[in-house]
DNA sequence: GTTGAGCGTT
């Protein structure tokens, strides 16, 4: 399951977000998003997680949790278009 | 040494 992690501190990597879901389950991918055009934070990531009910207790365990000082905000990330194993 | 709503660079 692909989770959308807001709120974030600017000093918050993606290894950061890996070792906060890490304890509640397998986390497949974590990534924190930062500007592309100078480097810097933008304060939001995504993760990713094998298993999904892993995922949606982590969500809920960890929404509105304080991370560095301030309140994260975790949901379930939106779907991007794939047009993989998936039919309509 | 800066800032604060949002859904990503593959």
């Amino acid at each position: 399951m692909n989770i959308y992690v807001s709120n974030l501190a600017f000093n918050i990597q993606d290894e950061e977000l890996k070792n906060l879901f890490t304890p509640f389950g397998t986390v497949t991918s974590s990534k924190v998003i930062n500007d592309r055009e100078t480097g810097r934070s933008r304060g939001f990531g995504f993760v990713e997680m094998d298993d999904d009910a892993a995922a949606k207790k982590a969500i809920q365990q960890l929404d509105q949790s304080s991370l560095d000082g301030r309140a994260i905000r975790v949901s379930e990330a939106r779907e991007k278009p794939a047009r993989s194993n998936n039919r309509y």
